[in-house]
DNA sequence: AGATTATGTAATTATGAAAGTTACGTAATG
DNA sequence: CATTACGTAACTTTCATAATTACATAATCT
């Protein structure tokens, strides 16, 4: 399956928001990212609605962080993405009457929410300043850029 | 993202199996599941390479449990099928030097860890047995087959 | 006012992984 | 030796994410 990177997508855009005081175009955190404008767009978009960042047009215009690091979580984040997939892994078949099918998704339903919980708890406790922190214990190189990607495991 | 279903799929096809003696033939099976024989052979392949079931050629041949139940967990089946991937979210870029893009991939990476440890340990704690024993529990309606399937959430 | 710079979005195309299908080889049985 | 089944490679289909194109709208600067 292809891997949803939108939230490792938009943290990236954000940290580096974070680094700047003047507002950044789509250009240019486009730039930065190795990605199109128009997905900078579309992901920051989802974000304004949630009130994390602000935009302006024209001349001097462009995104700006909204709200204090401090205070925005990783769930937060995740959130005005509106709930990405988490799993790569479902269920056959979610609405058979078969009954064994139905006790293989109850039984890995479960796990699944178990997990999903635990997940979603960790993003709550990780503020994006807590993020940034980290960049800046580290920091010592300058951003670079290729391509790829890919997953955890 | 298409959510990969082979494990939900495995794990019907063997809750099926223990429900007969004789050996049941990947015809047979890919209709109970609604799929194609070609699909189930190759599900069951990578069970037999770690021992979970045995085939047999030739007339009266088919596939047949070749592990007690008790001794067969909910991991095993997924190690079986080699580690599919849990996850749909990832990260956007594994190896960049970007020390943004390497403080989100620890961060993050950190959650998923614990979340994924978290589910293959409930793997580990269900056997088949026990999905088995939570279909008679429900025993009263016959097997159906309807198309269609997916995620958690 | 009018040129320029940005965002806002719809529509289209590209990519990649799972799933399904076809085709044919091999082995076991009646 | 015909039939039944597995064993697999190769190909096609499907579908969601990501990238791209195209164009509208709004704000700023001269």
């Amino acid at each position: 399956m292809k891997t949803d990177s939108r939230l490792s997508g938009v943290l990236h855009i954000l940290l580096h928001m974070a680094e700047f005081d003047e507002p950044l175009t789509s250009e240019a955190l486009a730039q930065m990212m190795c990605t199109n404008p128009v997905v900078v767009r579309r992901l920051l978009g989802a974000l304004r609605k949630e009130g994390l960042v602000s935009s302006e047009k024209g001349h001097g215009g462009g995104w700006r962080l909204a709200k204090d690091l401090r205070k925005v979580s990783l769930y937060d984040v995740y959130r005005a993405l509106e709930h990405p997939k988490i799993f790569a892994i479902g269920n056959r078949n979610e609405t058979s009457g078969c009954l064994v099918e139905r006790a293989v998704n109850h039984v890995m339903g479960e796990s699944f929410e178990a997990a999903e919980a635990l997940l979603l708890q960790r993003f709550k406790e990780v503020s994006l300043a807590d993020m940034s922190a980290h960049v800046h214990e580290h920091w010592a190189e300058k951003p670079d850029c290729t391509k790829a990607g890919q997953s955890h495991q």
